[in-house]
DNA sequence: TTTAAAATATGATATTTGTCATACTTTAAG
DNA sequence: CTTAAAGTATGACAAATATCATATTTTAAA
């Protein structure tokens, strides 16, 4: 059983605010997990029992909407945690968690996080500024899905993709998104963002080579988002 | 200086977890606005000092589109707080706030309220609910923002309004919106609301009589929505 | 009360976006 | 390697929505 102390997630999330005694006891009592991409973490409407902390990968957060069609909330990476929301409002899962590459999580149990809680100001106010920063990305979110137009989104999603995961070493955007995972996070048809792809590409902003996409005018990007 | 004992907002919100102490703390600290009806409490950008309780009225939280257009992310009533995700972010508001009716607010300088939620355990773990109670509710209206028609969203909102702001005698929906604030919630443009609304008028759904709407027909608009 | 301004309503039309069909390409299973 | 399945791409068309124009009604200011 692996300490907690080097981890990335301490590094970069609410967990930094740890004492070391409590770091101890969260890796006495934590669970660790290999999940391949695809696979989920947790499912809408699921009981979670504790957060997860992302050792490695990247997953989607998404929710099924009445149309059928799966909408993608937000992406999670590396340092980040998951569930918080539902260990403190004490409810169901409101979203799906599924691997977007395969990944590395560790299951920490409510008990221990909410004993934390009450024990360690820093910590609690950290996670509620997380959950805060998470409010106000969700609201800007929703006024872009419902005031621009399609182009636009995905114009801002391919720079934020580039921006947030980085690029791969032939400059290509690292994240490997399908078409569809693309479309279902921009709120619009698969075609209908295949067809932009192309539009962009024939414009020159970007270049598609096979699911390889790279940006090669930014500013151009920028001007349409 | 009223007390805020009896207030409505220590019916409806965090605040009423505080001791008579705080609650005689908060009274003497407090100061009492009234806003007429189209006036801001806060704007956009603007730093605030504190949280405002919410005593009578309703009002927006809007935001500007990059497009010129101001999309209405949230109602909020009497018995509600507002300011509290700017206030735990230290940042600066994500969003403004304009009343749709005459209002009554109290401002509750910042210091007070971090004192209160040092504190006392109730009331930060209250507004940390309330927090991811708005965070859900932000996602699940992305998630429609992205998916939904435009029809099914004014049909949704209808309901939506009759159900949180209840019917005036006469059974029309009691707040009053203009048809810029409905296409304004609803993300489209105000002539595509008229127009809509036109038809759900048409089909027997509604009943429209001046700035009034009646709900007719319950049923059918939770079919559309 | 009169009058201008704002809000509501509706038609005509353009643009955006979704849907269905189909072809091509890549991937993965046998 | 072969082959079926999934993913990507594109055309044709339909539906949804925005925009512009204009008429009517309501509201509020002079």
């Amino acid at each position: 059983m692996s300490k907690c102390e080097q981890c990335i997630v301490r590094q970069f999330s609410s967990i930094k605010a740890l004492t070391k005694d409590q770091l101890v006891q969260m890796a006495n009592c934590k669970t660790s997990y290999t999940i391949k991409k695809g696979e989920p973490i947790f499912e809408e409407g699921e009981t979670l029992n504790g957060i997860y902390c992302i050792k490695d990968g990247v997953c989607k957060l998404s929710k099924l909407s009445s149309n059928g069609k799966d909408q993608i909330v937000k992406l999670v990476k590396a340092g980040e945690l998951l569930g918080q929301r539902s260990m403190i409002s004490e409810e169901s899962a409101n979203l799906s968690a599924v691997a977007l590459e395969d990944m590395e999580v560790c299951f920490v149990p409510k008990t221990e996080i909410l004993q934390f809680f009450n024990q360690n100001n820093d910590f609690s106010m950290n996670v509620m500024k997380t959950i805060c920063g998470d409010l106000k990305e969700a609201d800007d979110h929703m006024v872009d899905m419902a005031q621009k137009t399609v182009k636009q989104r995905l114009a801002e999603t391919l720079i934020y993709l580039e921006d947030t995961f980085g690029k791969n070493e032939d400059g290509s955007i690292r994240i490997q998104l399908s078409r569809e995972e693309l479309a279902g996070m921009i709120g619009t048809a698969t075609e209908s963002c295949i067809r932009l792809l192309s539009e962009f590409n024939k414009a020159k902003s970007i270049e598609l080579l096979g699911k390889k996409i790279f940006i090669k005018d930014k500013k151009v990007l920028q001007k349409i988002s």
